[in-house]
DNA sequence: CAGATTAATAACCAGAGAGTTATCGATTTC
DNA sequence: GAAATCGATAACTCTCTGGTTATTAATCTG
């Protein structure tokens, strides 16, 4: 029932957190201290958003010393880019289909 | 301030809107009552969901008669496919990035 | 024209979730 | 060892949103 791609999407809908997830895609490897200085929310805001990124699959953390590492999982992505790519394969086969074909003509 | 990706994620990370827009990308045009019929919720609740789809850019909307029938608007997915792209392209960067590479050899 | 059907809107409710402050455990530093 | 720093957790609040039922406007049908 959860689909692979669910939890990504409701994951990447919060701009806050979406941004963190940008920031790592760009940045790499950073502290949470890092990213809380420019995420404009509070430092347990970063935490709770990082605690769901890591759910999602999307980031993972390292620990050294006090301070927690995280960075980038892109390969998380990839059930995102295989639903567009299935809603555009659905698109194409429509347009194989004559029977929808006259059903788009009479529009 | 409204990155196009942005309302893209919003509208499409409710499960019950994004079976919605799957729907209309499998079968295409389609009225309110078909869909409502295999929506698991009610009319209005559709209907709203219509709405919001619509204001994404997801979707259009036809009269005829007393029924609306809906399309998908399969271009508007751009947007995800570039962010996707985007976030991609950050990844290479980095590993074309000395520094980074030795950040990333000493974990 | 009366009754039925379609879909949008209004009004409302309940749950989710993103934010806050406070706190605590675990480190590092002096 | 005391003080400071880092980040996670707890407890709480407030808003946003997805759902509902009721209603209405518009169209079709008998």
């Amino acid at each position: 029932m959860p689909e692979p791609h669910h939890v990504l999407f409701k994951t990447l809908a919060d701009p806050t957190r979406r941004a963190i997830f940008e920031r790592l895609c760009r940045d790499g490897d950073t502290t949470v201290a890092a990213l809380t200085a420019r995420a404009g929310v509070s430092q347990p805001a970063v935490s709770k958003h990082l605690a769901i990124l890591k759910r999602a699959g999307l980031v993972r953390d390292r620990q050294e010393g006090r301070q927690t590492h995280y960075s980038a999982e892109l390969d998380a992505l990839a059930p995102l880019v295989d639903w567009t790519n299935r809603m555009n394969g659905f698109w194409q086969n429509r347009f194989d289909d004559l029977e929808d074909l006259l059903k788009r003509m009479d529009q």
